[in-house]
DNA sequence: AGATGTAAGTCAAAGAAAGTCAAAGTCAAA
DNA sequence: TTTGACTTTGACTTTCTTTGACTTACATCT
């Protein structure tokens, strides 16, 4: 397992109930024996706003980073997401996405995966500079259908 | 034996009671003493949906091809309809599968709403020429995730 | 205020995997 | 014996991760 993923997964720990958390930059990366910049790289791509958080950080001595979990009602949630999906995602933003609906329940496994499926660039072969555009389009319309029913 | 046979071969094996395996191409090609991409070869052709497989991978550091089998013993109805797809379907032809889907209960009617707009022409504005066999390979990928086993 | 130490941020290079595509090779069937 | 489908190979590309040198911001102590 890359270590990437063992800090994401650690830092998701942290949240334990709550939807925020203040972490020390060095502490982590020294509990983890990488350089204190990998925090950054995991934080930026897997901490985007596009997946459900919010970060903010202060440098300087007792400096940290927080990190907020936005949550929005069930309800609003799909809608709100179709709106803020503009006219190209990659399938890694699909990703994010995807786990933050699983985990607010807005839409079930088989759906997500279904979601999944028909944007995934193994499946969406065709030339790379459409490929993002034609993803958003179908993630969009599918997620309108589950909206509401 | 052709060593895209043993490859294949191979592969299978490693499905040993479950139905998922992640694997590493690079480590496989050297296993076999040949070029990596022969490994994209032997998937690409012995492991398509139309096999009963699903697969997805990642590149970078620790990335890797997973796949996914979806066990066909029972022969399943939508096993069956998946392997009788060839490489491109209009989507006249999908709405026609569907229907048949719906009235053998082989999906729900949300599903089924989901595997048409996904492969719509309205949504796949991409060109004619590519059109009916991207519509093909998503409506087949999507098919191979509804199959319960 | 200025100096000093403590944290976090940035960015690009290097590394690690997988993907693509087309040329060349093989082999059986027509 | 030619053809065409299938296979093998390799050069080049793309994506993602790790690392480290350097920068910026904040806090505290003279």
């Amino acid at each position: 397992m890359r270590i990437s993923d063992m800090i994401e997964e650690f830092i998701k720990e942290l949240f334990n109930d709550d939807d925020y958390i203040e972490i020390q930059r060095n502490d982590l990366a020294e509990h983890f024996n990488c350089v204190p910049s990998q925090i950054n790289y995991v934080i930026s791509t897997r901490f985007k706003p596009s997946q459900g958080y919010y970060v903010e950080s202060k440098r300087g001595g007792g400096g940290h980073i927080s990190i907020r979990k936005v949550n929005t009602t069930k309800s609003n949630y799909l809608m709100h997401a179709i709106s803020s999906i503009g006219d190209r995602i990659s399938s890694q933003e699909v990703d994010a996405f995807l786990n933050n609906f699983l985990s607010f329940d807005a839409v079930t496994a088989k759906e997500a995966k279904l979601l999944k499926v028909a944007t995934s660039d193994n499946v969406l072969t065709i030339p790379q500079n459409i490929k993002d555009e034609i993803r958003a389009k179908i993630f969009k319309n599918m997620l309108i259908n589950l909206v509401d029913d």
